[in-house]
DNA sequence: ATGGCGGCTCAAAGCCGA
């Protein structure tokens, strides 16, 4: 079963390139972050016209996630607990039938946290806070799950181009890779660190020639609880989509389980 | 990378992202 995870940046300007993606890679299932758009407006019998159910937690404008099926999903949850004043749409969850065994799969868009003397960066702790403990309780009932997504999270100084550059952005601050290792330390495999050595980018910015730079990130991530680990084959980047027409900035990322 | 791009919005200039 192959599970991807891909900001697209705007649903709208993102139509025609999910497309061509989704034709191309063929995933089971997509964790889609940052639709931007409202539950009502998605346009989501273009997709179901291509063999997927699709669930959506949107919201106007900005943020926004969404799960992309092939087999059927099951208890669907919206917005991730902990914060009954959270309006922002960053978390949904359901269940699928992984080889018999149903396994809970999350799509995420963390908070970016900058500028850091704002409370945007607070704001990204406490989600941060909240996301261990959401993965707590999974593991506490035994219940296994993927958590695939936008993390804004720079884990080490091989996931970026120039690591000084990044001293003191929210991605990359102390407070914000402690956290993102201490969800990881509870038990958790990075797919793609588990995979691959190597650098790999999932993000390039829009400006200063940042792509052709390969001036990249790595803050899109697939975290695997121990039950998934065990089922994990593959875990690959879809570099090549950044270099298409009217592109995200982030790639797609995907694990064959 | 103290933001040069791109997407969004009560539709023009301002906000947001990373």
């Amino acid at each position: 079963m192959k599970i991807a995870t891909w900001n697209i940046n705007g649903i709208k300007a993102r139509l025609e390139t999910l497309q061509a993606w989704l034709k191309e890679a063929e995933p089971d299932l997509v964790a889609l972050q940052e639709i931007k758009s409202i539950d009502e407006n998605f346009p989501r019998t273009v997709f179901e016209d291509m063999g997927y159910e699709v669930h959506t937690h949107g919201q106007k404008g900005f943020n926004g996630v969404a799960l992309f099926s092939k087999t059927p999903l099951e208890d669907v949850q919206r917005g991730l607990p902990g914060d009954d004043s959270d309006e922002q749409a960053r978390f949904i969850s359901a269940l699928i039938a992984v080889e018999g065994k149903m396994v809970r799969v999350a799509s995420l868009y963390l908070p970016n946290g900058n500028p850091v003397d704002t409370p945007k960066f607070p704001y990204k702790l406490g989600w941060m806070d909240r996301l261990q403990s959401w993965a707590e309780a999974q593991l506490k009932a035994e219940e296994d799950f993927i958590l695939a997504g936008d993390y804004n999270v720079i884990p080490q100084p091989i996931d970026c181009h120039d690591p000084k550059a990044w001293e003191g952005d929210a991605l990359y601050r102390p407070e914000t890779r402690s956290a993102f290792f201490r969800l990881k330390n509870m038990g958790l495999t990075d797919a793609l660190r588990q995979t691959n050595q190597d650098q790999a980018y999932t993000f390039w910015d829009y400006q200063a020639g940042a792509w052709q730079k390969n001036n990249g990130i790595r803050i899109d991530h697939l975290l695997l609880s121990p039950g998934v680990a065990d089922m994990l084959r593959r875990c690959e980047v879809d570099k090549h989509v950044r270099a298409w027409e009217k592109p995200s900035d982030h790639v797609p990322v995907w694990i064959d389980i």
